[in-house]
DNA sequence: CAATAAAAAACGGACGTTCGTCTTTTTTCT
DNA sequence: AGAAAAAAGACGAACGTCCGTTTTTTATTG
């Protein structure tokens, strides 16, 4: 698997997660032509990452926001209700397209050696290929009204999960050793976190995203595999 | 060494941080009598933390400030000069003492095995000890002023360097496996962080800070050490 | 294919609110 | 009483949001 592969993936899967955000926010959304809609969404939605790239969300004003996008304030409340809503929809949108290209990925893996390789070169792949998004989702989650707090967590703790059932697989079929599962798979999401969370560091120091999902994959079987 | 232990020497410190502060921000601060302005410096620094582990700081209003530390706006106004000084005042400080306690406790390690174990339970003691510290000091670094943000770089590094050192050390004296000596402290780095990043999903699975510590110097160890 | 009418979308000034901060008044303490 | 500290209130700036108007796009007509 490459690395450039997964940039693909998620090129394409740019209109489509507008296209999505669009079907199912259709109400609250006003403007007609799906085309148009789609277009300015994500040139709304880049704009923010941009933005919250460098600032927070509560820092980000509307008016940064339309100076960002090219587009009047007037013209961005045609595509949210409110500024928390804009918040609410990139965070929801962001975690389906992670969870559903995480699975998806994971499921061509033969045996919980393999998956569990492949589980953590597909997150660190992903989590380069959508670094903003990626930032935006953990760093902003806290803002988000509780209830969808709550949906971020339960998100959160469902990717641990694909690990933790990777990890029990692979112990009783006595490959892995019997470690402390759930410590195991919290480590590992730790680690694979770090690599969107610290770009900067890595990024300075010319550390590229094979060789970090590499040594992880190097400490994790280390812990891991039985030898 | 004790969890125990910890949480003393930060309790014991939690007055000497202020003290520190008041020195340091002498002109600043317009209080005369000393023991009535580390007193409140304490009311504010706490309240501070415990709505920041709720809500941002950027959402955290004078007036949220002054309900929950029993104080007026003015009279907040007498302790710092700004909000974002308050910000940049605490950040500064948690540094300085997180990184004064950690190297303290390494000081007393024999030999590199020793030095890396003791150095991630010290981290994790200290961050348990003083979680809200820890979380806001990592959670708003990217709100504070482009050169004191320079600063965190800074300090973040350094708490890094510490577990270089103490890596390549045991690659010199052939205790330590040849790995990819930045690499393995990021990751050190990283799982260190989860501790205080996701407090809450550990509380609820009930994992003790023990638990967590000897887990990660498993992972470790078994990373690292020649057997 | 123009010319015109209708619909859609964008614009940007204005409103009410909340914020950080400053000034003035009141209280507290020695 | 007088200095020090706290409280109260005022102020302007900036915010999210709304809405009347203008511009752009699409549809209709001769």
């Amino acid at each position: 698997m490459i690395y450039n592969d997964f940039k693909k993936i998620v090129n394409i899967s740019k209109e489509e997660i507008s296209g999505q955000i669009l079907e199912q926010n259709r109400d609250s959304i006003k403007i007609k032509k799906e085309k148009r809609a789609i277009e300015n969404l994500i040139r709304i939605i880049d704009a923010t990452l941009a933005i919250c790239s460098k600032k927070s969300f509560q820092a980000m004003s509307i008016r940064d926001l339309s100076a960002e996008s090219g587009m009047s304030r007037g013209a961005l409340y045609s595509y949210f209700t409110s500024k928390e809503e804009l918040l609410v929809l990139i965070q929801a949108q962001g975690r389906e397209i992670a969870n559903r290209v995480l699975c998806d990925q994971i499921a061509h893996g033969n045996g919980p050696a393999e998956k569990l390789r492949l589980g953590i070169k597909s997150h660190i792949y992903l989590s380069e290929a959508m670094q903003t998004w990626f930032y935006f989702t953990y760093i902003e989650a806290r803002n988000l009204p509780k209830d969808e707090q709550k949906r971020a967590i339960e998100s959160e703790l469902q990717t641990e999960k694909i690990f933790i059932d990777i990890i029990n697989e692979g112990i009783q079929e006595k490959v892995f050793r019997d470690e402390n599962v759930v410590l195991a798979a919290s480590v590992i999401k730790a680690m694979l976190q770090d690599w969107y969370l610290k770009r900067w560091k890595y990024q300075n120091r010319k550390v590229s995203v094979d060789d970090y999902a590499d040594f992880v994959i190097n400490v994790v079987e280390s812990t891991l595999l039985i030898k």
